[in-house]
DNA sequence: TAAAAACGTGTATATACTACGCAAATATAG
DNA sequence: CTATATTTGCGTAGTATATACACGTTTTTA
């Protein structure tokens, strides 16, 4: 233990996801400020003295996009590469969040010069290691959606099961058999059908359904697995 | 981003698991120095201004314990309580790591008073907020045990099937079924017979067996799951 | 009024998991 | 020297789960 004089900063970056019209998308901010002011970046910034991580990562999310996300969970910390950032020694810890982007607004705030929406095949390069970061987001994601039932944030309240199956479809990136899909999540017992029918452009109308939080959260309890089979 | 002096600390902490005779052991050291040096906590400290992460767990590692060890993955980064060291606001990323204690000669060195293999149900109160730190890597070792094959880090090099059931039950901390086991273990390919027997202090005389590195890594590769259900 | 689009179910087959029982090879006790 | 205890190394039958696959229903549009 010899780094008496350690001037490390350090930050946290937050890679959040949304889903919306059969498309996956990434919260991506442009600086007004700093050294790669050219590159549209994650939204993060330098935590605070007295501020815990989580906190920070809340903080600057609303003051950078304002967007206010009740579940982030740490997805990996950024500080091996000595010079990931070229002016200090900044070690990352970046979390990971799921959103439905019809329940926001997004503002470019304070240190923002622009927030939107990026297509995740569409990320161009991005300041610092942020590419490398969605990356890991990306991995978590389709390891995730094998055993969470991720529609829970992704989706609005009441969707569609053809909504969810496309979720599923973007996210592992192939087909699911759309009847064993359904049976499969209807037997967990944490979707509940709804009376709302939804009348679509073409074709038959189809039921909205519901996540039924307090139902999964009691399964949850028990210990039991959801996990699906995405081979 | 307005922390224009922030003047937080950023530290490593390593959760090195071992097991031997039927028990499982987390390294830990009673420090020389320092406010909480009554204390046993686990190895680690803080990071150089030009070090990498992982490279100073490494380095610490050997310097307290004298251990070396190739494969270590971030565990968590504990940064949520600003007075989790008392003295200054200390950030710490976990590592988690694997190791057979017969590979290995524990010897205290600079920073650390004691060096110690401690059963996992005796740990005592630690310094700082290590017991939650093991806590964590506890649940991230159990969890791991089911998609993994964690023999190859903490066993010998050859082992009896018997050892690798036992290292199992000991995890999860309940018996499964011998045979299913076994035929599951040996299904995924990866683990090899060898010509040798262990002749025992009684009953029948055990074949060794011995994980195939190469072949894992290359089932790995294809993208081949190893998941055992531990219900 | 026919065709297209999307919804909602059911069944047969294959694969995987679970629960067992028994013989073989050794050490030890009598 | 023989019987018993102990650990190893299979094998099989029954159950549960996953996969593959087809058709009628309800709507819009041409």
């Amino acid at each position: 233990m010899s780094a008496h004089h350690q001037n490390i900063k350090i930050a946290v970056d937050a890679v959040v996801f949304g889903y919306q019209k059969s498309k996956l998308y990434v919260l991506l901010i442009q600086q007004k400020f700093g050294s790669q002011n050219d590159y549209w970046a994650l939204p993060g910034g330098l935590v605070q003295e007295d501020e815990a991580l989580i906190e920070a990562v809340k903080r600057e999310l609303k003051e950078e996009t304002n967007v206010s996300v009740n579940y982030l969970e740490q997805l990996y910390t950024f500080g091996d590469d000595i010079s990931r950032d070229p002016r200090n020694r900044v070690i990352s810890v970046a979390y990971f969040a799921l959103v439905d982007p019809s329940k926001l607004t997004l503002i470019a705030d304070t240190d923002a010069e622009k927030v939107s929406w990026v297509e995740i095949d569409k990320i161009p390069n991005l300041a610092f290691d942020h590419n490398e970061i969605i990356r890991l987001g990306i991995e978590r994601l389709k390891n995730k959606v094998t055993y969470q039932p991720i529609g829970f944030d992704l989706l609005p309240t009441k969707f569609l099961f053809s909504q969810l199956e496309n979720l599923y479809n973007t996210i592992i990136g192939k087909e699911i058999d759309r009847r064993n899909f359904r049976k499969k999540m209807m037997s967990f017992g944490f979707i509940t059908e709804t009376e709302e029918y939804a009348t679509k452009k073409t074709g038959r109308p189809a039921k909205l359904y519901a996540f039924n939080t307090a139902e999964y959260k009691r399964l949850e309890k028990e210990g039991i697995h959801f996990e699906i089979k995405l081979v």
